[in-house]
DNA sequence: ACGCCTCCATACGGTGGCGTATTGACAGCG
DNA sequence: CGCTGTCAATACGCCACCGTATGGAGGCGT
């Protein structure tokens, strides 16, 4: 609903982009089934007529969209966390907040729901994997052999996409929000998706492992365990 | 392909689960809208007048394709795990074949996919909090809290869901199925998704951590623990 | 052998979407 | 002021699928 026709109303003409962000839009709340001529022109107030003025077919459009959201989707999402310093507390913040917002995961499992599609197929392929890459990067800052990075990376993003996939169809089986057992397991996931301190140095011995570190580090709810 | 009518082939008449098997078949290599009445009944060789006195509608056939599916689905997955007595073995024996096999899941992939009609969404809910459960209890067995145990479990869940998507949309980033990184990464999910030893008996002081664990033992990997 | 009930074929109307063709409104510019 | 190019409306044909109506064909009991 963001710039359709609502907000822009009237007098303006259409662009081949406004048409784009609508198709986008339709993805986010209907699925790629959205992105239909008629019923899109019908959202924006125009006719078919429009359309095929911008655009030679319906795959033109979706292609157009699918690159915007690329290009969306490769510049933002993590600009804040480039600059964390310590490789270990960006890891932190990367497994913290990706598992928490969702607001930008609906396109993508629009997407990821209509894989079958090629040309769609490779878009969330390249997205994806270019992900995987930053994570994998991130593995290897906090000390990490490049294989151990890569399987870190991958279990990692796995848990992400999983965890997308539960909060779309087991909502019950996901912690409300602003829960305690939620940020006990947001805690839990930063834990058990990162390296344990002597692994990277041998040296050191450090006891904390998921699920005794969670005893102490919060509310002392596994207390019980002996 | 299986039960279609290309095996039983002519003669037979056709009963209501042959459509439902069909429609089954279809949703494993066509997904949902592989289940349309017409083209489904042109793969059975035999027109729409059939399915219309089997079936008052589509959603009537999606229906009992669904609950055929579920009933397969809860019946015969891990029935070989189920009298493995050593709990700890039983979930490394899960981990390790969930996340190997891929057969079974097609359906649910495309399932999932279509996971915005309600009455597929409900199927899929039950099944996956169903399965949700079981790791639960397993993860109770080892001697974890029931806490504990749902956050372990709801972890590997997440872990098998999204490896499932990288397995179909990023098969780049997936080891092949006989190299050696294929071992290894599910010997390192075996690590990763499993708590620690010491997480369950805090006396006693175990070693082996997943990222420096794999680069010494890989055979016997968790053999060395206590 | 006759009718009946089961299963299927044929034919039809309806809907929703794609793409094309044609015409029209309107702005900018010479 | 009229031309031209840009954007849009209307109307049309096409296809795929859903659902209905109706009429068979063939086995079955009696």
């Amino acid at each position: 609903m963001s710039a359709t026709r609502d907000t822009i109303n009237d007098k303006t003409r259409l662009s081949a982009d406004a048409w784009a962000q609508a198709a986008l839009d339709a993805i986010a709340d209907q699925g790629i089934a959205g992105v239909a001529v008629e019923p899109l022109a019908r959202r924006l107030g125009v006719t078919k007529g429009s359309f095929y003025w911008h655009f030679s077919n319906r795959e033109a459009l979706l292609k157009r969209a699918l690159e915007r959201w690329e290009e969306q989707e490769t510049g933002v999402p993590f600009q804040s966390l480039e600059n964390e310093p310590d490789p270990r507390r960006r890891l932190q913040r990367v497994i913290r907040e990706v598992n928490t917002s969702l607001r930008t995961s609906r396109i993508y499992q629009a997407l990821s729901a209509a894989a079958d599609d090629p040309l769609i197929a490779a878009f969330v392929t390249r997205v994806s994997t270019r992900r995987i890459e930053t994570l994998r990067q991130y593995y290897e800052a906090v000390g990490l052999t490049p294989d151990n990075a890569s399987r870190w990376a991958r279990l990692t993003y796995s848990v992400f996409l999983g965890t997308l996939q539960i909060r779309r169809d087991m909502p019950a089986e996901w912690p409300h929000t602003d829960s305690t057992e939620f940020s006990q397991y947001i805690a839990f996931l930063e834990q058990a998706l990162l390296p344990d301190d002597d692994a990277m140095n041998p040296d050191l011995a450090a006891p904390a492992h998921p699920g005794a570190a969670l005893t102490g580090t919060l509310a002392a709810n596994t207390a019980t365990k002996s």
